[in-house]
DNA sequence: TTTAGCACTCTTGGGGCGAGAGTGCTAAGA
DNA sequence: TCTTAGCACTCTCGCCCCAAGAGTGCTAAA
């Protein structure tokens, strides 16, 4: 539908709004990329834009601004398939490879990585396997009747759980109960730990083995785990996050556990999913988020352990860099995450 | 030096700035608190609390609102010992008594507990003893030369290690390593941990150890575990956050962790500390908090495993609620780990 | 010592006005 | 048929001015 030429100022008018913050007059386009068209050409174009719904303009006589819609046209019509610089793609990975041997502190420096390197609000989902196997299992008395249990799973995730006995138990025999279910339930699934419940007599037996089961059910959710969130405070020095209203809103759904996993199972966790979702201004399901755009990303091994990878930002954003840094990023936390996983 | 009428006076003003938001104006005090003398006398008294550093006025015909020296005065000297509502102490008791079970959820509780209850911003950092010893070492291998180490501390913490060795080891001899080790080394501190490496031969069995004790020394520091926030969007409500710089300097504080632990390391975890420490607009050392007012708690056992639980907010804050909500929670908390760590 | 009265100060909101920026339309040019 | 120059028009934004309102400090009386 669109000519060539209107493509290209569509793609100017993105690129320049985005980093002026100021809606854009025809002139102010012309001379500001030595255009070989007159303004006059520009303002009949953008004419034909705005009717086709890819421009507005705030008022009558200020200039264009994107609409979502001409956002997410940008997004995937006119933004091609980017990468970062070298130098910045090394920057990144050396921070990591500092990093390598603190397995636990990976996913907090992803967040942190990303949201500085795109100045908006970052998010790191810990990783769940979708479907996790026993390691080990400790059981550790405290207090009288009450005792620690210590699950370690396949891939390294730990888990731990308080139970209160009816009656003290000695630690030697906490320990001899322990080593006996190691060497039954070893390598089993959260099902397959169930169902030897019902095999086994010992009343402490069978209850470790439930809460273990049930453990290890709640591990299987995708989202069970950590949510690491770093450079909220970036998104406050954006102009349009300055109505206090704005900012409230965003943060609001950003904090609540509930919304994102609602989000993230929309997308991102949805098996359908493609590598890197971009939602742009709520994109009328959530609208908390209507002043805003999220960039998306699943990491880890496909068909296994996954989390999830994002950025919060304006819907005036850089888009071709924010997707392309949580791809890359996306990208190195599976590579890091094979490595240990794989066997 | 106050007479009896001006404390009166500089309690009321604060406490009805607090509500309004608004500069209170002679006439609107005693109008509001019926007050048994004039406005012309409560002009007077202001007047002196004006001079002597309490009050202030934003402009010459607006009312008066407090000084950061009135809130302190406040806090210190009119505010007495406040506790929450009985029945505010049971619905929050009630919440963690549902979540008793999940140990490793109790500080995000916590969290979002108070979060909610004072409508501001709350961090917990996670329990961390000074001196932990270790409970159990486990060896497991992933992939070639990868290997993953799990420490159990005593207390129930655990932590992870990535470790890279120069030729691939069976799982056998490093289950058989890593029972070697336990037996050595349990019940031992990272010092204990440490003196062992100089007496073992074997390179591998040294290379864990030293691992370890490694591990265990980062672990004894108070603020190297995770630091859960909640309620950051509140802040974002309050009227004195709409100006953006405002809210992105505070918020910008509360994400760092090198400036909370610094704010940490000086007020609940210095050894001279009381038990809840406040403070009101940056105190002329946090430059990013000049704006807002900091309520903070240690809790856990006294000489043991400690915390830290706080609260931040605008300087116009309901201290005494505030403070009462996170005296109560860190009290909580303090039981509830109590429970678990004491042997 | 307290209070009433009063003049004074300062913010706040509304209306009016000119500058500036950008547009859409029209008509001429390629 | 497409592009461009010219031009009148519209709308925001910043500015000034002004009146209303709120609160004060001072003075003098109770």
């Amino acid at each position: 539908m669109l000519t060539e030429r209107q493509r290209l100022i569509l793609a100017l008018v993105v690129r320049e709004y985005v980093e002026s913050t100021q809606p854009v007059g025809s002139k102010r386009l012309a001379d500001a990329y030595s255009l070989s068209f007159s303004p006059a050409t520009v303002r009949n174009d953008m004419a034909v834009l705005t009717d086709a719904g890819y421009l507005q303009q705030p008022h009558t006589s200020a200039g264009r601004i994107p609409t979502e819609e001409g956002y997410r046209y940008f997004v995937s019509q006119l933004m091609g398939q980017v990468s970062l610089p070298a130098q910045v793609e090394r920057t990144i990975a050396h921070q990591f490879y500092q990093a390598r041997h603190d397995y636990d502190q990976w996913m907090r420096l992803a967040a942190s990585i990303l949201a500085r390197q795109v100045q908006a609000a970052s998010l790191v989902t810990s990783l769940h396997p979708t479907h996790s196997r026993l390691k080990h299992l400790e059981l550790i008395a405290t207090r009288g009747r009450q005792v620690l249990m210590v699950l370690v799973l396949e891939g390294g995730e730990v888990r731990q759980q308080v139970l209160a006995l009816n009656e003290p138990v000695p630690q030697e025999r906490l320990s001899q109960v322990a080593n006996w279910l190691n060497e039954i339930a070893k390598g089993r699934d959260a099902e397959g730990v169930a169902v030897l419940v019902s095999k086994r007599d010992d009343a402490l037996e069978q209850d470790i083995l439930r809460l273990t089961a049930e453990e290890m059910r709640q591990s299987d959710n995708l989202l069970a785990g950590e949510i690491y969130r770093d450079g909220i405070s970036n998104v406050l020095a954006e102009p349009e996050f300055a109505e206090p209203g704005v900012a409230h809103r965003a943060l609001r759904f950003w904090e609540q556990r509930a919304y994102l996993e609602d989000l993230l199972a929309q997308t991102v966790l949805a098996p359908s999913g493609g590598s890197v979702h971009v939602l742009i201004g709520g994109e009328g399901t959530w609208e908390d988020l209507s002043d805003c755009s999220v960039v998306l990303a699943r990491y880890g091994v496909p068909g296994g352990a996954t989390g999830a990878i994002g950025v919060l930002g304006p819907v005036r954003m850089p888009y071709a860099h924010t997707i392309s840094t949580v791809r890359f990023i996306a990208d190195l936390l599976s590579e890091m995450v094979s490595e240990i996983l794989m066997e």
